[in-house]
DNA sequence: GTCATTTCTTAACTTAAGTGAACGTATTTA
DNA sequence: TAAATACGTTCACTTAAGTTAAGAAATGAC
């Protein structure tokens, strides 16, 4: 399991083994059955999360419905809005597979980088990457329909279909579990006709 | 116009003279005219940017149609997704007005990394702060209608509005002007009863 | 294994966005 | 200044998403 951890972080700079033993030492490792709640509406937290394995979901309850708005899979990481606004959570994070995840928090971190630097180097990096990965995704959003959204789903991301159910799947394309179904089925009797 | 930048980066660290010097140095401060393009598709730049007084877009030209999918003003970044990817751009980037900008290059930012390893971590808590304010507006955008959006940005950029042409504020809430024009009538006309 | 709950789909109806066209009003520019 | 272009609004029509309701299928709890 940690293996997959260093060969992600090889791809972005190269760590010694005092430093992979210093991450190994911080005992972040933690599983997770699935329905797991992590986080809830209104709780101040400091944790992150970064994904080894499985999937966990953020979600919003606005007037009693669920609103899930991002999944997050495999070497994806998830740095909740409390902990950098250093408010209430908004939203509610929970598993939607059994998960193995590393849990972070800024005091750890801030212990890190100023023992070792080069780790804020990575963070920096890590996090640019996924400012501009996110931007592109937002920009897909706003530039195409919901259908257009979907099929673009399927071919960027064909497990998140498996192994998510449909009703979450909707509110983050955008969309009612209703359109979802009718939308689908426009599209099978497309490809018929 | 230097103090704009002194004042904004205060806010996260504080910088000796040296610093702040070493920045004045780098002689990065740059007019534009309204309607200059910065970048264009296709292209490969190096350029970010930092906006110290204006406003500049994103915008794809799809199927021949502008669609704007950002707008940044006074002290906002914009690291374009060609500079962190190395491959062509797949947006335009221009000046809505009359603009003064940063424009820094990952050499120079290399450079002033490790002279001054402070701007790294400058750069490294800005990118997350941005991360975490962007998944918000996401989350916003997925989870509400156009006309909640047309409202919920009345209320949290009420300048856009005025200083935006009509047409660019439709494909940034994600819809054609027309429906821009009949949405902005409905809601006069639900004021009026 | 049975019951209860949740999830997914379908359908009929309502509402709002997309489309194509027309028109008046800036704004450019020749 | 005149013509051309771009911009914003309105309208009629089309298409698709929201809403409400019902029923089938899958899942989970006991």
């Amino acid at each position: 399991m940690q293996d997959l951890l260093f060969d992600f972080i090889a791809k972005y700079i190269s760590l010694t083994d005092d430093e992979k033993n210093a991450i190994v030492s911080l005992d972040i490792f933690r599983s997770f059955k699935k329905g797991t709640t992590l986080l809830k509406e209104g709780q101040r937290s400091n944790d992150g999360y970064f994904v080894l394995k499985g999937c966990i979901r953020t979600y919003y309850i606005i007037s009693g419905e669920e609103k899930t708005t991002a999944f997050y899979t495999e070497m994806e990481a998830l740095t909740p809005h409390c902990v950098i606004n250093k408010a209430p959570s908004e939203y509610y994070i929970s598993c939607v597979e059994d998960t193995i995840l590393i849990i972070s928090t800024p005091d750890m971190e801030t212990e890190m980088f100023s023992k070792f630097p080069k780790f804020e180097s990575l963070c920096r990096i890590l996090g640019e990457e996924l400012l501009v990965k996110q931007q592109i995704n937002f920009d897909e959003f706003k530039t195409s329909s919901p259908e257009q959204r979907y099929l673009n789903l399927l071919q960027k991301r064909p497990d998140l279909i498996q192994r998510v159910p449909q009703h979450q799947l909707a509110s983050y394309l955008g969309i009612k579990p209703q359109s979802l179904s009718r939308l689908r089925a426009r599209i099978l009797e497309k490809d018929k006709g």
